[in-house]
Parts: C-alpha cells; structure tokens; sequence
DNA sequence: AATGAATGAGGTTTCATTCAT
DNA sequence: GATGAATGAAACCTCATTCAT
C-alpha cells in the first residue's frame, strides 16, 4: 500500500507517485499541488520534474504501472470462448484486481470530470467498453445490456461507495461479487 | 428551464445558474473559472458576485434550487408502508425525478472529489444514505444489501454513462428502470 | 459618544457618520469598506453616496463637525496675550476639548498615513503646528521647543495610550495634562 | 539607510525587505501593494512569494531583522539595578537604537490601525509596556507614571514628528533626548 | 430618500513550469 | 539526482463608484 512505504533512499520515482496518488485519491487531482507532494516528500518541486515531465505525467505513470493487472484479465478473457463460466471467472478476476488498485479506482471514481479532460480517460473509458463488449451477448435485449453495465458498476460500488458503510471489506466485496455475477448469469440466461 | 423562481425579465441570477451547471456539468467545477461565467453571460466577474458571495455558493445554490423533486421522492416513500410496491413505485419516481436534473446528476457523478470537500458533499451523501435505507429490508443478507445499493447505482448508470453509449435515451432509461426493480424485487424476496 | 445614538428615523447622514467613525477608528479607514458601514446600518452602498459623495468625503464631514471645538481653543488663544497664564489655560482648554472628540483622535492617531495622503491630513497638520507655535517662546532654546511639542504628545498619549492601560479615564488625563502643564512652565521660564 | 543599500547580485530576499519597508513607511501598509514593490524590483509578484509566503510576512520579517537592538536595550536594562543611572543611560540606548530603525519606527508611528490587527502588533506593544515598567518606580504617583510614558513618547516625536520640521536630526535628537532624561529625572525624585 | 444591478480596476495568492547550477 | 530562484498566467475575490428607477 503506497502510504506504507516509506524507502528513503534510491527510488525516488516510486515515492512521487505513491505520495501522488495518496493526494490526489485524498483530496483529488486538480485540488492537489505539485508544492503539496514536493512538501510531504521533502524535496523540492523541482525535484518532481527531474523525474516527470508534467504533473499529467506523473498520473499517467500510476496508470501505466497499476493497470497491467487488469489488462491481464482483458487479454486472458479475449482468449477464451465466450461461455458464461468465461464471465463468470472474468469477473472473479477483475474483482480480484481492483483488491490491489484500490486507490486508483477510488481516484477514478471521484475525479470523472478530470478523466475526461486527459489523456488518460480515453483510454480508461476504452477498457471499460471491451469489458462490456466481452459480457455481452450478441444482439441481447437492452435489458440485458444494461444488466452487464450493471454488474460492472456493482463491483465498484463494492470497491468504493460500500466500503465506506459496511462492515469488513472483503465480506462486502464477495458479496458484490455475487450479485454481479447473479446479474451476467440472468443476462446470459434470458 | 432548471427551476421555478420568478424570472420575469434580466434574472441573472437565474442565468448565472444556468451557465454555471452547463460549464460545472462539462469540464468540472475547479477547471471551470468564474471568468469563464462571466464571458458566457457577457457581463463582467463582479456581477457574479453581486448574486453570489462565492463560487461555491453558486454551486450551492443550484442544488438548493434543482433537488427539491428528490426530496419529494424521499418524502413520499416515507410516507408510505415499506412495501415492495412502494419501493418498485419509489424508484419509478426516482428515475422519472433524474430526468430533470439530469446534469446536476452528471456533475454529482463526475465530481465525487469536489463534492467531499464542499458542504453540500454532506447533504447530498445523506440523501443517498436514506434512499438506499428505505429501500432495505431491515437484516437483509449483504447481498440483499448490496442489491439495494446496486439499483440506485443501475439507475445513475442508465442515466450517465449508458446514455453517451446507446441510442435512444429514454429507451436506455426504462430499460434501467426495469434491472432496478428487478433487483430490488429478489432482494425483497430473498 | 456615537456608537450609543440608534436613531432609527430621519437623520440618516449622522447614523452614517457615526457608524463610519466607529468602524474607522476600530479597524482603520483603509480595512474599513462602505459594504461593512452599510451593512452595519441596514441600508444599501447606494444609500451612503446619496448622502456623500465618496468614502472620503464621509471622513472629511466628520471631521468638519467634530473639530470645532479645538478651532475654537486655537481662536481664543490667538485672542489672548502670549504669557503662560494663557498657555497653561489653552492646554486645559484643549484637554477638555480632545474628551469630547476622543474616538476622533484615536482614529488620528492610528491613521497617520491614511491622513497624510488625504485632503485633510493637511488641515490637521497645520493646526497642531499652530498650536506649537501658540505654545512657543520665539527663539527660545531647542530643548524647550520639544518641551512645546512634548506637552501636547503628553496630552494625545493620555488619552490614547494611557488610557488602554491604567485605571480611571478622568484622572489620567488629569495627569497627563498636569505634566503638560509641568513641561509647558519649564519651558516657559527657561 | 534601507533605501541607500544597492546590495550586490543576488540576495533578493533582503532588498525586497528594504524596498517594502521604503514603500510601507511611505505610503502606508495597506496602500502598498506587492505589484507596486514587485515592478520598483524589476521582478515579478510571483517572485516575492517566493521569498515570503504572505504580505504580513514581508513586514513580520523586517521587524525580526530590524528590533534587535531594541530588544539588546531591554535585556541591558534588565540587567542593571533600577536606579536612576540605569534609567538615563536606557534612554541613551535606546535614542541610539532608534537612529537605526528610523523608518521603521516612522512606519509603526504612522500604521497603528494595521499593526493593532497584525500579529506583530502585539509584540511591539508589549515591548512598549516592558520599557515603560523599566523607567517606572514602583507606586510611584500617576503623574509620575506619565512622566515616564511622556519621555517615550518625546524620544519617538523627536525621531518622527520634530524631524520633519526643524533643522538638523541629530541636534533634534539630543534635545529630545535631553528632555526625555529630565523626565525621568523628575519622576524619580519625586 | 434609497435600491438593485452592474462595472472596472485592482488586490493577494497559487499554480505548473523552466533553467542555470 | 536535485536545488534555488524566478516567471507568466490565472485564480478567487473586494472595492469604490455609477446610474436608472
């Protein structure tokens, strides 16, 4: 977990963007000042820019190192026939790496606006398209279309939104999980 | 036409408003600058500020003027027995109230961030909290649980995202509609 | 004292003096605004540039009712012959005459360069030179010049300084203006 | 002399101190803006901040560089027995000290509205009292007491309000000085 | 006698970014 | 691998003032 690292030494690299996606998760991207991140790390801002072009960068960098696990599932997911366990085992999957990239979907969640404006979103918003076209089946009734959509938003609201009220995080996330895959199971179904 | 204040003639106020939730909607309330306002409107800063101590009383004020419809819906389920129709008719009327403040919901959606930190963040969290509440059957299973939250959540998507997705927009929002009760309605029966 | 006249009808042009010179004497002409006086007497900014014609002209029309009194001190002691007699009775005279104008002075004192880029920093300037000279022996030593000066600071520091200080307002000046008389006699026989 | 310092290369953060304290004891604190300061320096506002983080910083720190000597005078005084010697020769060094920070005295003399809302303001005044107790003798009459207050009070109109009046600074000084001491001497005795 | 609406100028402050060292 | 110094742009906000009504 990036706030539990502290590392003083050597990579300095790491640290930028563990303390960066701390802020920005906290307080969200634009709100948050490259005096903010220099301050907490004890450098300075121009230290920031030895090792990142941009502030944009900076968060471009977090998204390159934290989504390979979940274009591992895409990739793994297009390899396979598009049965109903496929789905099934594709969401099992995705859940279990969004348990590692908690943060950065906190931080997608709540910065929608900023997403869209950079370079990012597209990208992100691409991803989460293939998602859906791979839940999907052909020509299924819209009802069903939503259903797929829904069971996607159903983990992240696990992630997010619910980990906020309930109880013990893992038990929520299992249950949204269930739900999710109860939701692909009657779209296949119908 | 976002509200039912007076209008007459010159209502800047009014206007301001207007502008102000297309701009906030589309590129966020922190990249969008006053000045931005202002230009829109054709009048100068300080006018904004003759109709608003601050920006995010602006913001606030939108609020205050676009989810009284919510309230009512809220209002109305209280009212009643906590049946399954009263809360397949709740969000009937949920949905039906959406489609109003559309992008206010957008904003919501797509600010998370901004809102935590701003004082309506608080009231806008509670109204969820109590709709989610209405909807639950006192020591439901999680996953029961998690249904409830997942048809509010199925609703904000077919008003949000699924729109810039599929064709006709009301269509998509039926559809919504239709996973929401049906979500509700297993919960209901578990 | 003007913070304790309400009245409520009529007379608006005094409220708005008496309300100004509060607010200017407790936070500066400068820190002070016309929303702050405004607000303070339940009227409109408009309100006050129909009774004067800028914030300026507030001060200045303070000034004009509430220096009299010291004009009038200076106008006596030009009609007297120069002896100590007259000095001392023109410090006394002036002693009593700063009791009425004490929150005037205070604003005096704190606002000195305020008052030297306005209009009537002038005006006041040349009274207290006035007064210097009217307590001055011609030609009479440096040292006793100060002593002039030094009796009418002495005075000012009684009722403004002291005054934070010790205990009963009236015996304070008493003694300040004791010691003025003190450093005006000294200088006299010299 | 603040103003007579050309300063080599480099050390901006010193003449900024120097050109603030120039325009602040000219015109005042609050009529001062940092555009003004920042064009006399051929830099640009964002460069100030730079240096300091606010504008009462800038002041804040020109008193922390510049009351050192009249602190040194304190901490002598308080050192010495409280005789009449000690009293004569504080005053002396403390003339002395003032011939240093004459601008600063001047700016302190002319913003007593804004120091009484800065925070330094309460260090000032409180240096302020210190001296005055330090001249005091216990119980002493309250004409007495003004005595005291009263030779402050010449020493500061001998730098500030006499300069601008009579011919050479220093011969004004050692008269204000001398008066000073004959209060004090008069207070004693009595 | 006073208001409602607006303006233009200017205030302090913050930001991402650059570059010589 | 990093700092110190600085910039240009822009942010939010406040002020004294005006004028039609």
């Amino acid at each position: 977990m990036s706030s539990s690292t502290p590392q003083r030494r050597g990579n300095t690299r790491q640290r930028i963007q563990d303390v960066a996606l701390d802020l920005f998760a906290e307080q969200g991207y634009e709100k948050t000042s490259l005096r903010e991140i220099a301050e907490r790390l004890e450098v300075t801002k121009a230290a920031l820019y030895y090792h990142f072009k941009t502030k944009e960068e900076i968060l471009v960098s977090i998204f390159e190192d934290q989504t390979r696990p979940i274009d591992e599932v895409i990739e793994w997911a297009r390899a396979q026939p598009a049965t109903l366990e496929t789905k099934q085992e594709m969401l099992r999957r995705y859940s279990n790496a969004m348990v590692a990239g908690a943060q950065l979907y906190r931080f997608m969640q709540e910065n929608q606006a900023t997403m869209r404006e950079l370079s990012i979103g597209e990208t992100v918003r691409r991803r989460l398209f293939t998602m859906v076209e791979l839940l999907l089946k052909r020509d299924a009734p819209l009802t069903d279309q939503v259903r797929c959509v829904s069971a996607l938003f159903t983990l992240h609201a696990g992630m997010i939104f619910l980990q906020q009220v309930e109880g013990d995080p893992e038990e929520t996330r299992q249950a949204a999980l269930e739900v999710a895959i109860d939701l692909i199971t009657q779209a296949h179904h119908a």
